[in-house]
DNA sequence: CGATACATTGATAAACCTCAAGCTTCGTGG
DNA sequence: CCACGAAGCTTGAGGTTTATCAATGTATCG
């Protein structure tokens, strides 16, 4: 765990512009975030507990099986959940975007690892704090249960696109499903951010480097997308969506806004 | 929906031999069940919303994208949650075994369809009137975060288990669980019930019924387990762990017995 | 400018799927 | 009680996708 180091390094240019009491009014991703929840008084009590960090590209938030000690929710940048095989092979679960929280499950263990693709900036909650302050607001408590059964659907989502599609699929897939996630923060837009390596989409995907670097080049060469430094830009949004097949998010999360 | 045909055909033998007020007391599956959270007074109000139901092999319970118009507790057999693609393919996402619960995600609309492997037995519970019991009693509540997280962290054993594994890891890791599960309401034991058919087992791993079949031939072939009727006994559970490779699941859930 | 990490491209091989046929099991009705 | 049919399961032969191995290309950062 090396909150410490990342504390040491960089806290001191995290939020600077807010005073205590009033940073959570003035965070960014509040409304994406599981602290929409709460009104102005709730707020600033979770306040007194937020603990503004960053972290360094590849900096670990945390590792499987450690005792999780704090929650997080992402302000910044993003986050990559995964596991690692003792053959050296391992599965990334998830991305978490500027938003998403982390820790949902509540558990004594962490069930996997966690680490910072890019530079992330968070905000750290202690556990116990955060989970006396669930039970005493059934409202923050019933957030977590719709990010929670988000999450479930959005596995659920994963499940379905490992279990039965080609190469192509998923990452097609995996495009528009990145593509809907940015829009959800930023507005819509048809280039994409893709903050993570070829091998991380590789890894989400349960395929090789080499096999997602083909579908790229391919999908790039039929005119269907336009590689970025660090993106795509999605050229035949239409085309994608009928690669992708009925795969398709459900309804929307987005709705959930305020409750 | 055949709820209304459910009912007709089977509603009158259910729970039988209880009075309504003491049905959801005499429930052999509600330490097992979402219902452990409550207290004999706040089980008496449960009580009175549930509707016990039974289901035939393969009938329906829900379809996909269909309203939400109930949630479910399995008291009795196996329900098996799946979509089914444009081409005909089917990706089963879970089974429910007894004292699991179906609707978790309090959604609008259902995110796949359910039916019965087996003869079933449910026991009913009206979304609205549900949802507003979560409201009054934040124990059931938090019960229901707990249990959606447990979902939730088995979803991602599945992505594990599907991203990255062959054939052989993916059925001994599925029977390993199924034992596991099995173990929890029955207690210990190396013969395991699997009242779902090699389809079904295929299309929850991500494989053919070939090959499933095949596994299962070779396993046997070489005594790690005996095949049986509705199911399989594990001979060479040490073999059967080492192959299942570190795909175990986490510590437990068992733990949870009354919240 | 060189070193390092990351990405691309090609050739080959293995795992699993597809297609096809035969075998069990089980329930029904003669 | 046996004959029959349907459904599910097993086994085999051949093909496809994607992994593996190997080499080359490109960007980034001291």
């Amino acid at each position: 765990m090396n909150v410490h180091q990342a504390w040491e390094g960089y806290a001191q240019s995290c939020c600077a512009n807010a005073h205590n009491g009033d940073r959570c009014a003035a965070c960014k991703v509040r409304l994406h975030s599981i602290c929409a929840a709460l009104d102005t008084r709730d707020l600033r009590e979770l306040d007194a507990l937020a603990q503004p960090f960053c972290f360094k590209p590849k900096q670990t938030l945390f590792v499987e099986s450690e005792a999780v000690d704090a929650v997080y929710t992402v302000t910044e940048g993003v986050v990559r959940f995964y596991r690692i095989f003792p053959d050296g092979r391992r599965q990334i679960l998830g991305f978490a975007l500027p938003g998403d929280f982390i820790g949902l499950s509540l558990k004594e263990r962490h069930a996997f690892s966690a680490d910072a693709v890019g530079p992330v900036s968070v905000c750290r909650f202690p556990r116990t704090s955060f989970q006396r302050l669930t039970e005493e607001k059934p409202h923050l408590l019933r957030r977590l249960q719709e990010f929670t059964a988000h999450e479930l659907t959005a596995a659920q989502q994963q499940i379905t696109l490992l279990g039965r599609f080609t190469a192509e699929v998923k990452i097609t897939s995996f495009l528009i499903a990145m593509r809907d996630r940015w829009s959800r923060l930023n507005g819509p837009s048809a280039t994409v951010s893709l903050p993570m390596g070829r091998q991380d989409i590789a890894d989400f995907l349960g395929l090789t480097i080499e096999t997602v670097s083909r579908v790229f080049a391919r999908l790039a060469r039929e005119k269907q997308i336009v590689n970025l430094p660090n993106g795509v830009t999605l050229v035949d949004v239409s085309g994608l969506e009928a690669r992708a097949a009925n795969v398709a998010a459900p309804p929307d999360f987005a709705s959930a806004g305020l409750t």
